[in-house]
DNA sequence: CGGAAAACCGATTGACTCTCGGTCTTTCGG
DNA sequence: CCGAAAGACCGAGAGTCAATCGGTTTTCCG
């Protein structure tokens, strides 16, 4: 009985470096990808291209020829992205209680820190200023 | 190229159900759940057997035998275990800002109606006096 | 003890990711 | 115009995991 770690992420292990990379860098191009990561990991680029490939047909990546290679780019942003997952995750959850998963989560943002529960209060108010114009 | 559901969930089709069916009820008997899960389904009772204990495994349930049958019961609460769901993906991209992920959870909140955020404010209005002790 | 109810085990299928090798295509220099 | 080279594609094999059963063993209970 180890409670197993409990796979989250609808990436796999490479596909979600590979995300991370385009992200970080702003476009990604086989060979480079490779350089940055397959190399360490002894992968060929074979293998980096049809990751690549996989990615844009799930429709995370875009792309475009350059010359005779394709030049890929996020689609999306890691915050959409993100927010898309935890979107999908709060609308899984949501079949009658918003109000556990808000608390969940307030407790999870308090466990991070003050500061960011803070933040989280701040965040809010201008939310609420924005939409409930600040009090009636 | 349709942009695919991206399955989210740590569990499959089947075992969120029974997950959800064993919250619902209190307990789940192989037999009673596979009246309101498997035979809708056309599946038998062997199959729901199978998922039950596969989520005995993984730490989701637990169970005793009651005569010759098992009895299984939720290992966790439901809020537990949405709340780990989101904390393990908060860790998974809290690879640099936990700020995109606040705004994204505040964003998606405040989706679900101007209420909720309210309901939001205040909780962490009250988690603040709490900690923060309102100034020290 | 004997039969029925239920648990277990093992195997199959189907969906995915990861990983390549081999082949076809496109470019570009000479 | 032609022939490397670079790079994209296709197909395939190996793993992993959920879903699904069939068949066998175990366990109660009358």
């Amino acid at each position: 009985m180890s409670q197993q770690p409990l796979q989250l992420s609808p990436l796999g292990e490479l596909e979600s470096a590979v995300m991370n990379h385009v992200w970080a860098t702003g476009e990604g191009e086989a060979k480079a990808v490779h350089a940055a990561l397959g190399a360490p990991r002894g992968i060929t680029v074979n293998t980096i291209q049809s990751t690549l490939k996989r990615l844009f047909e799930k429709g995370l990546l875009e792309r475009h020829k350059v010359s005779h290679a394709y030049l890929y780019r996020a689609r999306v942003t890691r915050e959409a992205f993100h927010q898309g997952l935890i979107s999908r995750l709060v609308g899984q959850m949501v079949n009658g209680q918003a109000d556990a998963l808000v608390t969940a989560f307030v407790d999870l943002t308090e466990r991070a820190g003050l500061d960011q529960l803070e933040r989280l209060e701040a965040l809010v108010a201008e939310r609420l200023r924005q939409r409930g114009g600040g009090g009636a």
